[in-house]
DNA sequence: TTCGTTAGTAGAACAGTGTTCGTTTATACG
DNA sequence: CGTATAAACGAACACTGTTCTACTAACGAA
């Protein structure tokens, strides 16, 4: 007799699932973040999750208080990615290039995430150890006080501003769109823009990487202007 | 006898509004504005709108393809108040930052519009009007062709960045908020957190107004030490 | 004026979102 | 073992942007 497969009775699908999977935070988040590595953050819904973690969306709520908190804890999740070195104050410039490139390296590796860095109250261990890093720094090369309280904060602002530009960017980079854009702006009515009709190609000249180094040596030599007039009575 | 007030049938209500009001594209802009200054962005939804302008949600697609656009327009309506003067080369520095100021003026008008600004490709005629004396300006300063043309697109970036993080800030204004904040951040361990902790009020100090000041001396500044060192082979 | 066409509006519905609430299940503790 | 607590579950709520179809109004030509 040929052997008939039959789909399983649905009662007896219930005993493969008796032991219920515990979540737990982390597992949460590192599945939110995987998520947005594959789909984007507008990819990401609490539904989402639960379905990655084969349970409901009302359970997650015993593990976080909502949307908002979980994505600050992927947030500081990642920038727990970011590697440092010992601080020496003597190279404090070129370390502050080398804080703000790993901040964009860490949130370069996972897409869009620097839009959840923007308007947020910096309260992870993890984005509060990347302040802290930076604020020795500062501090250890003898920079006012002022200029050390402002640039921790606004240097992170700078950052997860561009990263996240440029992951606009990156999303639109089909050769098409580009072409679309580029196409735009250099015909519009060269009588009401002379400038960036007669720039021409030069305005999309330069890669993001170009563009970022140029961003931050500008924060960096602004700094450090400021930090001298600063300190000249 | 006493006069009776009845409702009014309503077969009889239709005869009022036989004449149907006309939608177009300025006045849904300014409606989706004012709901902005009243609610924020979180108020505005595509329902709102039609509710402010007696009309159904469906209605508005026949004048703008969707929210995305929507928000393109009320964006360039707001950059459109910016008001600049002559450019005047010899005073570039002090011109960008007067830039700056306007883009912050205009939008902190606004509530939290400045989160539109955030990852958004410059169409509207408004942005790139700012865009273009700002370029204008540069150009006339004498700034190299990569500076003028990396600078128009970052300073937008960065005052938009700043205004955004400022509207939540100002969204979180609340004594006990901010106390809770402060609070959190001078009680950190300080074998974990030492500057942080050291520098204690002192993070906090400043206002607003100091913060962007200080944030637009370092871009300023820093642009110019930049071109001075593409300036010299 | 009438009629046909086009553009705009209206309403229902779709597919999706974050979250709450009450119930059930599992775990921890005495 | 019994009780209390925590976690998970499922249904439902209120809301979102958008599409689709039918209706209405406006416009232009005869």
């Amino acid at each position: 007799m040929t052997e008939v497969d039959l789909p399983e009775p649905p009662w007896r699908r219930r005993s493969k699932k008796t032991r219920r999977q515990v979540l737990d935070r982390d597992r949460i988040v590192e599945v939110a973040l995987r998520i947005i590595d594959e789909e984007g953050i507008d990819g990401l819904s609490m539904r989402r999750i639960a379905e990655e973690l084969d349970t409901g969306p009302a359970s997650l709520y015993a593990h976080v208080s909502g949307k908002e908190e979980l994505l600050d804890l992927v947030l500081d999740r990642v920038i727990g990615e970011i590697e440092l070195p010992e601080p020496d104050p003597a190279r404090w410039q070129e370390q502050v290039k080398a804080w703000a490139r790993e901040g964009r390296r860490v949130m370069k590796a996972h897409r869009d995430i620097a839009r959840i860095s923007l308007g947020r109250i910096p309260t992870g261990v993890n984005v509060l150890r990347s302040a802290e890093w930076l604020i020795g720094l500062l501090r250890g090369a003898g920079l006012p006080d002022r200029v050390v309280a402002y640039a921790g904060d606004l240097g992170a602002l700078v950052v997860g501003a561009y990263v996240f530009e440029e992951s606009v960017e990156e999303a639109n980079a089909d050769p098409e769109t580009y072409a679309m854009v580029a196409d735009y702006m250099l015909n519009l009515p060269p009588d009401l823009f002379p400038h960036i009709t007669s720039m021409g190609t030069a305005l999309f000249e330069g890669g993001a990487d170009e563009r970022f180094e140029f961003l931050i040596d500008v924060f960096v030599a602004g700094l450090a202007a400021v930090a001298a007039r600063d300190q000249t009575p």
